[in-house]
DNA sequence: TTAGGGTTAG
């Protein structure tokens, strides 16, 4: 179709009606000063904007703020606009006024030209040019943008001395800002002193308490909109809030997010749906996840790349491949993260060849040069088939330096492979890095302790010590009837310990009558065998499970907790949920048991398998 | 007479 500029309309150009001589030419040149304005409004591309700016200059209107305004609104807010030639624009007004200062800083920030912004905010001030509460949305979006707290601070002193600080938009900015920054205290102190909020002051909250990591404040503020019923089911909310709840592993809280999802918004929302898909994965549900994914109108990379990770850590390799598969089908470019979750799953599945052929494809197949992460999953992958001098191979010649994480891997697989030499040369790494830590010495002792090398395993200790570094004893928590109970290993003080120990015994003898013996090695002590399976009986885990066994009845869920998750909760006074799909019976592992994390994979909750 | 706030998911 061919486009009739608006130039070749010339009835809107033309004045139709005839008066006397001087309300004639006021009315004609009125006339004119609309019919530009209004060509203004319909240009569509920078072509035809300039074409109008000519006609505005040869009818003399350029002085008439309506057309210069307007031409300035029209170059600053449309997606072909151009900054330049607003520039151009703005510097032929002889007397520019707040709204033209407004236009040009709002150009700047879009532009993601924030110095400019703010140098143009005080060359307004210089001008005496009073600004309005239009111009200080705009300028504390550039200062969030930067993160420049002591600029936005003065903006904020600006809002005062120029009383737009109860402008709710103005409020919402400085939520906004504050929050970007980290400034929370100051963040909910605005939010604290606005007498109306609307969705959006909400949502700049929920955004900042997501966006700092404080996700039981998130949640709470996402408890307290609903309460004071300023609610509206937005993208952004909810996946703020999901978030929030995938990192405490609130399964409860989400799944209530679900539910108002599906009464409250239309349609199927792929960002939401990802979200949600993540906080099913991540709190242990596979079947919900997998349930949801099937049935997911649409899905990007994201979704995929959650999915394979999800199967990754819930120990199903293949099946992550398959998805894998299945995203390429669908012409979707795998990127470095998804890659990261294709190895991991290899990785937890023991599928060496598949992993390594993976590997080469990364930088081969999709020209994404492997980041230390893959290098990281190539050791982890190698390490635990038991390749231990390949592992080493790869770690020497990968083209950056080895990292923390990279050396630790490598270290577990010594452990498990009792590789007493490799795992001395990965421990001397960690020490020369000086990023060892107490569960690496442990390690390294564990190595020693199988090979009976028991004064190894002193020296290790002290050095362990030396090093400042103790070990704190294991601890997991368990939601039993709404409440959260800790439970610490080889604690003997707890009240109901008799009851828990009883049980502990019953569940040993039952495990032993079903063919489970312990592994006693992974007790370091020079102790004998009868004390070693004390000690492994009195782990944190296993008190906590039989605890609630005792207090559930048959077929109910078990949830155990690490303690970075449940410590906030006990904290704020929050209880978990119980989750349906696991019967205290037949508790099912969330993967492989050996597997460690190579990057962050969520929340720190346990699904304890007592069985063999 | 025109303009402003929250963008979140692996």
């Amino acid at each position: 179709m061919v486009k009739t500029s608006v130039l070749h309309q010339p009835h809107l150009l033309i004045p139709h009606e005839d008066h006397s001589q001087q309300t004639q030419e006021s009315i004609s040149l009125k006339l004119k000063e609309q019919e530009c304005m209004s060509l203004s409004k319909k240009c569509s591309s920078l072509k035809e904007l300039k074409q109008v700016h000519c006609h505005i200059v040869k009818f003399g209107l350029f002085c008439s703020s309506l057309c210069s305004s307007n031409l300035l609104l029209s170059c600053v807010q449309s997606s072909w606009g151009s900054m330049d030639y607003a520039c151009s624009i703005f510097n032929q007004i002889d007397d520019p006024g707040c709204f033209e200062f407004n236009m040009m800083i709002r150009g700047y920030v879009r532009d993601m030209d924030f110095d400019e912004a703010l140098f143009l905010y005080h060359q307004m001030l210089d001008m005496e040019v009073v600004p309005d509460n239009f111009t200080y949305p705009f300028l504390l979006k550039a200062c969030a943008r930067l993160r420049d707290v002591k600029k936005g601070v003065q903006i904020h002193g600006h809002v005062f001395k120029y009383g737009y600080e109860d402008d709710v938009f103005v409020q919402n900015s400085l939520i906004n800002f504050y929050g970007k920054c980290g400034e929370l205290r100051e963040c909910c102190c605005v939010f604290e002193k606005m007498e109306q909020r609307s969705v959006a002051s909400w949502s700049a909250l929920i955004a900042a308490h997501a966006r700092n990591g404080l996700w039981v404040e998130c949640v709470g503020s996402f408890r307290d909109m609903i309460r004071e019923g300023c609610w509206r089911p937005e993208e952004s909310i909810l996946v703020s809030v999901l978030s929030a709840c995938t990192n405490l592993g609130d399964y409860n809280t989400g799944q209530c997010t679900h539910g108002n999802l599906i009464r409250n918004m239309c349609g199927h929302n792929v960002v939401v749906e990802t979200s949600l898909l993540d906080m099913y994965l991540k709190c242990g549900y596979l079947k919900k996840g997998l349930y949801l994914f099937d049935s997911m109108v649409e899905k990007n990379h994201l979704t995929y790349s959650v999915m394979i990770s999800g199967l990754a850590t819930h120990g199903c390799g293949a099946e992550a491949l398959v998805v894998f598969s299945k995203m390429l089908k669908e012409g979707l470019e795998p990127d470095d993260v998804v890659y990261v979750g294709v190895l991991t799953a290899c990785s937890h599945a023991g599928l060496v060849e598949e992993g390594l052929q993976l590997f080469n494809r990364i930088k081969n197949e999709h020209m994404i040069e492997p980041t230390i992460q893959h290098y990281g999953c190539l050791v982890d992958l190698l390490g635990r088939a038991g390749r231990l001098d390949e592992a080493l191979q790869v770690i020497k010649n990968m083209p950056m330096e080895p990292n923390d994480v990279v050396w630790r891997s490598l270290l577990g697989a010594c452990k498990t492979f009792s590789n007493i030499q490799l795992g001395e040369i990965a421990a001397e790494k960690l020490m020369q890095m000086k990023l060892i830590n107490a569960s690496d010495f442990l390690v390294l002792s564990h190595i020693y302790a199988e090979a009976r090398r028991w004064k190894d395993v002193a020296i290790t200790r002290t050095k362990m010590a030396e090093s400042g570094l103790t070990q704190t004893p294991g601890f997991s928590f368990v939601e039993v009837k709404k409440k959260i109970y800790k439970f610490v290993s080889q604690d003997m003080a707890w009240p109901q310990c008799n009851g828990v120990y009883d049980m502990l015994h019953q569940m040993e003898w039952q495990l032993k009558f079903e063919g489970y013996s312990a592994d006693t090695s992974q007790v370091l002590l020079d102790v004998d065998e009868e004390e070693k399976m004390e000690r492994l009986s009195r782990r944190s885990q296993k008190l906590a499970i039989a605890f609630a066994l005792i207090h559930t009845s048959e077929g109910s869920p078990i949830r155990i907790h690490g303690q970075n998750v449940s410590e906030l909760l006990v904290h704020v006074g929050l209880v978990m949920p119980a989750s349906p799909n696991v019967t205290a019976n037949r508790l099912e592992s969330s993967g492989n048991r050996k597997s460690r994390k190579q990057h962050s994979l969520g929340p720190a909750i346990i699904r304890v398998a007592y069985q063999s």
